[in-house]
RNA sequence: AAUGCAGGCUGCCUUAUCGCUCCAAAGCAAAUUUUGGUGAGGAAAGUCCGGGCAACAAAGAGUAUCGUACUUCCUAACAGGAAGGGCUUGAGUAAUCAAGUACAGCUAGUGCCACAGAAAAAAUACCGCCCACUAUUGAGUGGGUAAGGGUGAAAAGGUGAGGUAAGAGCUCACCGCUCAAAUGGUGACAUUUGAGGCAGGGUAAACCUUACGAGUUGAAAGAUCAAAUAGGCUGACGAACCGGUUACCGGAUGUAGGGCUACUCGUCCGAGGUCAGUGGGUGGAUCGAUUGAUUUUGUUGGCAACAACAAAACCAGAUAAAUGAUAGGGCAUUUGAGUAAUCAAUUGACAGAACCCGGCUUAUAGGCCUGCAUUUUUU
RNA sequence: GACUUGGUAGCUCAGCUGGUAGAGCAACGCCCUUUUAAGGCGUGGGUCCUGGGUUCGAGCCCCAGCCAAGUCA
């Protein structure tokens, strides 16, 4: 990570979007996940990657959301905003990798504005998550 | 001119910063980097039809099943479109015009038609009408009849005249209907003539009949590549019947069973064991996959749908799935303030490609065009 | 992408071949009981998802749409 650090990266490649189908299905099985209106995150360290980044998901039930064009409007939003501060996450975590997937789960669409703040929201308490995982383990 | 309805066309623009998909070029051992280009629709939607394409053994015949149903044409094909015919409705004195139309056949057969009603389909008589007899009348019996009343969504051709005891296509005229012929038309059909005297209530979006069409399954089809076991597949031998010189050889059969569309025919495969070969799913990658019944323009043919020819163009190709975010300006909408200029705030229709095309259906703010209706003003 | 079901009372469901739409639970009233529950008697409650069509007449038949639920590697 030591690599990135002094530019501010704001790219979002596509090595960083999570498409593993198998990766995917551990995922949804074995992450653990909290609740931060109106997003759900689950997440889990990828102890056998290859590259040191995070992959992450986006997704949109389509219960809540009926039109492909909505699903499609909060997914960008939402990846937007992870693009851009996506640099507080990858400096603060140390460890292996994590596989992260965000969950839209509230009932109507939000501004750009509320969901940059719950990302940010979400990504301290990840952090303070996986600290004291990562503690808990090793003592 | 305004409003409403219906149809058609169009479907916000622009600047800066950051970012994504694919392509091209350059550099590098590689990851990747840099530069340039490129990137949602008229419905991409619903998945309602029709094709292309692919696999299923060669894709055969009949039945079943499903679909379609006025005619001719267009088309790769269609349940789509164009032109026409019939019917229905509306306007009009009429000619005609407009709109709609799942529009083959109840005269092949079967079924159904509640309640009401005498009777709901080879029927029948409640109130009636008429005649005869009984007989005393405010009636009964037998017969004729179906005009009138009544029931019903629907009542056995309609109107008028003759006729009759009363009536009745019983007879006649006109109209309707059925059948036949002629003429016109590619045809649906139309017109005319003749005959029949009425047989034939409705319902096929009831079963069904007739004609025509459809093999089944869908890109999660399918093909290729990398590594390994089993199943699988292919070939040879063997096995079952006959003969012989019987651990073998030769000949013949095509059984049990299975497959090809649900069934039948037909046709194909065809026995467990042994050996050899081939091949090989785990969610990967590549192809399929975007140059095509393509788009634009022009000419010609055709009433039109459309077709032919010529020239030019290449116009998304993602794959847990790109086409976005922020800020500013303009355009338009709505709201508030204001005499107004203007200011402030808000909003930007329906909606997001997933193999590709042709249709249909549904959704659609605002703008423009056309038609119809209503109202007002002017001449 | 390819497909399949369903929508009827507040809820869960019936409704056969088209002929006045029903059951259970729930609600309300009365009886019973000191009271409640249970039980008994009775009552109300329906845009049969929506819009067209066929028919004398559609919950049912046909067409178009809306909304749910589900299947296929």
């Amino acid at each position: 990570m030591s690599h990135i650090q002094g530019n501010i990266n704001t790219k979002f490649p596509k090595k960083e979007r999570l498409s593993s189908k198998k990766l995917i299905k551990e995922l949804f099985l074995k992450g653990s996940s909290f609740y931060l209106y109106p997003l759900k995150v689950i997440y889990l360290p990828n102890v056998a990657a290859e590259s040191p980044v995070h992959q992450v998901l986006f997704s949109v039930p389509r219960k809540k959301f009926k039109r492909a064009v909505d699903r499609n409007f909060l997914k960008r939003r939402m990846r937007e905003a992870y693009r851009l501060n996506k640099t507080c996450l990858s400096q603060n975590i140390s460890g292996p990798p994590l596989l992260i997937a965000f969950i839209y789960i509230g009932k109507e669409k939000c501004t750009f504005a509320v969901l940059d703040s719950k990302l940010k929201h979400a990504f301290r308490r990840l952090d303070e998550e996986v600290k004291t995982n990562q503690n808990t383990a090793s003592s």
